[in-house]
DNA sequence: TCACTGTATATCGATACAGTCAATTTTATT
DNA sequence: AATAAAATTGACTGTATCGATATACAGTGA
């Protein structure tokens, strides 16, 4: 059984750094690309407008975050995500903003 | 019943925005702070290592984000939590958090 | 080995923001 | 009014990082 302790600074640090993670729309853009299954590098170019480069660098961020699954078949690369956690996380956020935004507009915020 | 779409980028944007908020250390400590219940700023300041300044400022980007509710007493404001979804998203990553650290270490992450 | 394709990396300009210090606002007290 | 206490705001600095361009690297086939 878990025992709630206050977190010491570093671990705060860490926590940080995973949120950090999901605080960048491109890359939020790759994870909804992923969703609908895995993708080489060019795929996911191809659906989003960036340089190749932008998104080989987010994906390297989303990749050590652990969030990833890198797979090389020949000279391509193929992604896909490797943490339920990312569904889970985005519907939260999700479901809240559509919360809020039921009051305003009609919008539906989903990945 | 909500449909699955795709979202356009200003909506990404929005979501990455909300992440953001969770992705400071700062911010962090304040709301694993406040899990306790209402605090005055002063309070937050007593229990953190950096100026009241700082606090205040982290303080509002919490506020606005619609994550606390304020409430002046006298010269005195205190905070409190005003969404569970801050629960729930601390525990989402915490857990993943700690089964990750759990081959690694014995550190337990809980906000 | 050479050329080609797909991916990764190096470097750089522009921007965002945490944190600090000083000044200011706000509320209460005398 | 004047002062004090609590909190916010503004200007500034240093750091981090997104996105772009150019280049390098790895794998494949001729």
């Amino acid at each position: 059984m878990a025992q709630t302790t206050e977190l010491d600074r570093q671990s705060l640090v860490k926590i940080a750094s995973f949120f950090k993670v999901f605080a960048e729309p491109t890359r939020l853009a790759i994870l909804q690309m992923l969703r609908r299954g895995p993708a080489s590098v060019n795929d996911i170019v191809a659906s989003l407008s960036t340089s190749q480069a932008n998104i080989s660098k987010q994906l390297k961020t989303l990749y050590e975050a652990d969030l990833l699954i890198r797979e090389q078949r020949g000279t391509q690369v193929f992604y896909s995500i490797s943490e339920p956690l990312v569904f889970d996380l985005c519907e939260l956020v999700c479901s809240k903003l559509n919360r809020r935004a039921r009051a305003e507009s009609s919008i539906v915020y989903e990945i």
